[in-house]
DNA sequence: AAGAAGATTCGCT
DNA sequence: GCGAATCTTCTTA
């Protein structure tokens, strides 16, 4: 949820992808920090926002102790709250299209590096996590998009939603 | 120092 | 279906 000073945006995740420390070669992590992905080593629930192609930016959340890189990228959400304005931001697509995939995502919420570091746990910030309903059934698969590491089944959907970017199949 | 690839999306052919 | 957009990081193509 993203609360500003005319409003609140929410929409409930539906799909995610994993990025483990240490072994993961697709991780942004792998290879130590740099300036780009240093919110990627704080504790667990802090937003790691980032730069993809020059152009989208994309939203995870921090999974590990403070020092350990490891992030969960949201891929997907089903829009709840705050729906026009998602569609200004994104150039009145259908609500279908509004947050499905990982830069119209964070386009939809209206997110950029200043969101980098949030803690997302936290009352005070602007942008945070709240419980919702929980998935009928999750279905997984290999991530999206990689070339390396693209074996990995870290990517975790509600099976049934129409709200998913990728496949809903058996196997991803 | 320069070029290519990358956790993507959009618009045009 | 393919190229553009154009930032950060990694490789030397």
């Amino acid at each position: 949820m993203r609360d500003e000073k005319f409003g609140r945006t929410a929409a409930r995740i539906v799909e995610t992808e994993a990025y483990l420390p240490e072994v993961d070669a697709a991780s942004h992590a792998y290879r130590g920090p740099t300036p780009r992905n240093r919110s990627m080593y704080l504790r667990r629930g802090h937003a790691y926002v980032y730069l993809i192609y020059g152009t989208w930016y994309c939203l995870n959340v921090t999974s590990e102790r403070e020092g350990t890189g490891a992030a969960v990228l949201l891929r997907a959400a089903e829009p709840l709250e705050g729906i026009a304005r998602m569609r200004r931001r994104r150039r009145g697509v259908r609500i279908g299209d509004l947050a499905r995939g990982p830069g119209r995502l964070a386009a939809a919420f209206g997110l950029d590096r200043r969101h980098d570091g949030l803690d997302l746990c936290s009352a005070r910030s602007e942008l945070w996590l709240a419980s919702g309903s929980p998935p009928a059934a999750v279905g997984e698969s290999v991530r999206i998009g990689l070339s390396r590491d693209s074996h990995r089944v870290l990517r975790f959907f509600e099976r049934n939603s129409v709200f998913v970017s990728g496949p809903r199949g058996l196997n991803g």
